[in-house]
DNA sequence: ATCATACCTGAGTATTTTTGTCAATTATTC
DNA sequence: GAATAATTGACAAAAATACTCAGGTATGAT
């Protein structure tokens, strides 16, 4: 039951890609890498599919890079761990064309099925406009401390 | 996010095994084998680790096999799947000595955290009872069925 | 125009985790 | 003591994951 670090950099690259973004300018994501210490070309496929799913939208040339294809506030946890292709249900029978290796009637199925919904249920409650008001009371706490110290 | 296929078979098994136990009559984990369609060998070895969690019981020799260490009540789903080592916690920073990439402060982590805290409730909740009455329901009803076509 | 920038693509590799096998041993009952 | 069934640890195959590389293409600035 653990997530994917694909769908971890993939959540961690739009905080950063949001924190780092000013009106007008697309971040490049040579930024982002940098910034969260991840392979350049890696990441670069990780937008690749975010882009497909119209989470973020590009900008190529010089001066380029990727903006949010939306508002902050309408873009979900879910979706972004979905555009990755990291699976949020935990059997494979409940997606098409799966199938578990228990025949007749399957005793678990119910559980799983439970589970994966409160597993989507919660992350789909949480969206990157949070995420990023948090990640700001962070880093403002953490200077307000540095200047403290000084 | 999915469950391993180990996690899967240990809460197979056990629901088998709480089945096919007669009072006072241990099961062999050769029978468990046969019904659920699973490698013998592999079984033992998930029996192994249900043991030391005390789980099950074993009894040795002929006529020998397992038994539930305590009431199915009071066995919970989230015992099962952690005996089998799998970890229901999604990143591994939130494990001793584990670490994700992310240093600094970590803007996600409240989520996986959130989101770890949702699985375990929610397997926490169910008991082996609870999946046993829900088997029997089942099996009487495709009982009547058969009897029906008959 | 051409050059530097930065996105874009798909194939390929390396690593790790998962899954499963095997052989040999120990305890118990009949 | 022979058959049964758990017990152990090492090993191997397979799959999923994580990452690299070698090219491309669009765009803006000089
Ligand atoms: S059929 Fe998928 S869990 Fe049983
Ligand atoms: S430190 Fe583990 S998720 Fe960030």
């Amino acid at each position: 039951m653990r997530l994917s670090t694909k769908a971890q950099y993939a959540v961690r690259a739009m905080v950063s890609l949001a924190l780092l973004y000013e009106e007008g300018k697309p971040v490049s994501i040579k930024d982002i890498a940098k910034k969260e210490d991840l392979s350049l070309n890696y990441l670069e496929q990780l937008f690749a599919m975010l882009r497909r799913n119209q989470i973020v939208k590009s900008v190529r040339g010089p001066g380029g890079g990727y903006v949010l294809a939306r508002d902050a506030c309408d873009i979900r946890v879910d979706e972004i761990i979905d555009s990755v292709e990291e699976t949020l249900v935990p059997v494979s029978c409940m997606e098409k064309n799966g199938e578990c290796g228990c025949f007749e009637k399957c005793v678990t199925r119910n559980i799983w099925q439970g589970l994966g919904e409160r597993i989507r249920n919660f992350l789909a409650s949480i969206t990157l406009e949070e995420l990023i008001q948090e990640a700001r009371k962070k880093m403002t706490t953490h200077e307000k401390l540095s200047v403290g110290k000084a």
